[in-house]
DNA sequence: TTGTAGGCGTTATCAA
DNA sequence: TTGATAACGCCTACAA
């Protein structure tokens, strides 16, 4: 049994190529017999198109890919499957693709276009330093929860959906300061981040200058750039660090959740407690902060409404022709266990 | 600006498409200077081979794909990445792919071989209930993970690594009595489950009868099925109604690591402590339940050991068309603070 | 070492 | 409503 390919099936059926080309891709214009006949003998032959050959051929398919930054980032995983159910409203298919940490996303995209014949595009994460090479795609895309994609990019080539990082970041870091804290370490991102990484560090200083509190710069603890970025593991071992330094923090503020809680696994494991002796907080809003024990305060991204404004936004430019849109929309601040004021 | 092809390159360099093709693909027999004047060209132009013309063409491409069933699995993302390295080491390409719950991952595959000309396949999890479909799937394959296929399968034709996933329970739940417990509750799989869900209460139910402990059906309670299966919040639900319904237990073995942090959490909430009032152990020993507070009791999988051993399986079939083999690599039992000894 | 030409499996165009 | 046929972009004999 070789390999089947649509010849076979036209001469098995006795009828041609184009016939059953018209039955597999249901167009409208064949004997409802014809096709019913035809796609009896595809299923009892086993018969599965080369998706390889119709790519080639078609003008474009009905597709849309999905390239995510950093797998087992638990807080994609949620956005993914709203998009995925959006996409498929619209009869269009969802290609997932993940891309590494040291791959570059824009390389990945342009490679998938022209494999695929994609309609459009949507980033997860990520950050967009190459302003020529993003030029060279030239279908619609979207960049989800990229927040400050660099300003020399031109805004109305393209679509963004994400959270004020900044701003956020200023909220939660006031808020601690308005329980009561004073000396909050930040478990930020690696020095050279463009992205939410530097917005979420630049929220913290604006918080505390506007609450005159003086900056110490022993306070900011960045990941490790020798493990992966965001991940339990580093916030484990950054904040470990920082607690054998001695360097006295009541708070600690980290720039994800996923860092949040390796942060906690550490004062935990020093013998302190949390919040008695240190209050934490995270970013992000990943349903395991509120499976955590203690549960984390956090600042939570609206996955749902973002994931489907994304889908949104993007099928305007694609349907209606509509321009780029660059929305920001509002997260919220989730007051765990893991936070207390500071009497 | 048009899509560049490679009959474009060609022109521009003023040689024949062959050799452009043969400058591409690392082909001997080209004088390294065109090859440099044409790479060079290429570099400049932003031209990007099509994939699916050279799959087209191809007869097989050096990928091997990697199917996942179910996404935003944690215990599978570490997999992953060893078997990205390893496979990288053998100059293939990996090709991954997610695979819903309600997908068949059978169809999947034979799409994709057709599509990606592939060498090999790797499942990880998934059940394989078609005996059918899977012979149709004609290059060398393992499943990874995936204990107890079912019976009626040809086992020369595939390879498969996995723990031994009754004994595993046994040893989980043995450990437990011997602590002291006799009402040990199980958070379960769905009553259909035939793959490791229903291993995993095999073992439950020997550790019981060879310890003279009745089995109490009550103490049974599989996972809801209107939920995501192997979720923290299946098993936040699925604890919080059986510490409502007031059944007695001392100790709760959910069959997966994220079934029992969502367990822990609902037991925190009803005001007791762990390991105080209720024992918990997991399954899987993903890397969360070191970082849970308490850390998770639970029988760990040797996820790196068992990737390797998988690309290594297939790689023996592929190249030294070896036999397949079955291999079973023992876990081990970690003791973490959610445990405790009943005196 | 290089170029020409044919074909991979499919869809789109056109004529029947 | 159908069928023949020309692309789609690439790789690979084979010939030069």
């Amino acid at each position: 049994m070789e390999e089947m390919t649509i010849k076979d099936i036209a001469k098995l059926c006795g009828v041609g190529v184009s016939t059953v080309s018209r039955a597999i891709n249901n167009h409208p214009d064949i004997n409802p017999e014809t096709k019913a006949m035809i796609m009896n003998a595809i299923e009892e032959n086993g018969y599965i198109p080369n998706n390889s050959a119709r790519n080639l051929k078609r003008t474009e398919a009905k597709s849309i890919a999905v390239l995510v930054k950093g797998m087992s980032n638990l807080f994609f995983s949620t956005m993914i499957k709203v998009m995925e159910e959006e996409i498929k409203k619209k009869k269009y298919t969802l290609v997932l693709h993940h891309v590494e940490f040291n791959e570059d996303e824009i390389d990945v995209a342009l490679q998938l276009v022209k494999e695929k014949r994609l309609a459009g595009i949507i980033f997860l994460g990520g950050y967009f330093l190459h302003k020529e090479k993003l030029e060279k795609l030239q279908v619609p895309y979207v960049l989800s929860t990229v927040s400050g994609p660099p300003d020399n990019l031109d805004w109305k080539d393209f679509s963004s959906i994400a959270v004020d990082d900044e701003a956020e970041s200023f909220k939660m870091v006031d808020y601690l300061i308005k329980l009561g804290h004073k000396r909050i370490a930040i478990l930020s991102a690696i020095s050279m981040d463009e992205s939410i990484g530097k917005l979420r560090l630049l929220g913290y200083k604006r918080a505390l200058q506007e609450n005159h509190i003086p900056l110490d710069e022993s306070l900011i603890a960045p990941m490790r750039t020798d493990m992966e970025q965001y991940s339990m593991s580093n916030g484990y071992m950054v904040t470990k660090q920082l607690l054998e330094s001695n360097i006295k923090f009541t708070a600690l503020y980290a720039i994800s959740d996923m860092l949040a809680i390796g942060a906690c696994k550490a004062i935990l494991e020093s013998g302190k407690r949390i919040p008695e002796d240190y209050s934490v907080a995270g970013f992000d809003g990943i349903e395991l902060g509120k499976y955590y024990n203690p549960s984390l305060t956090t600042i939570k991204q609206p996955v749902e409404e973002m994931a489907r404004a994304t889908v949104k936004v993007l099928f305007k430019v694609l349907s209606d022709n509509a321009e780029h849109k660059h929305q920001v929309v509002p997260a919220e601040l989730i007051k765990g266990e893991s936070t207390r004021e500071l009497l």
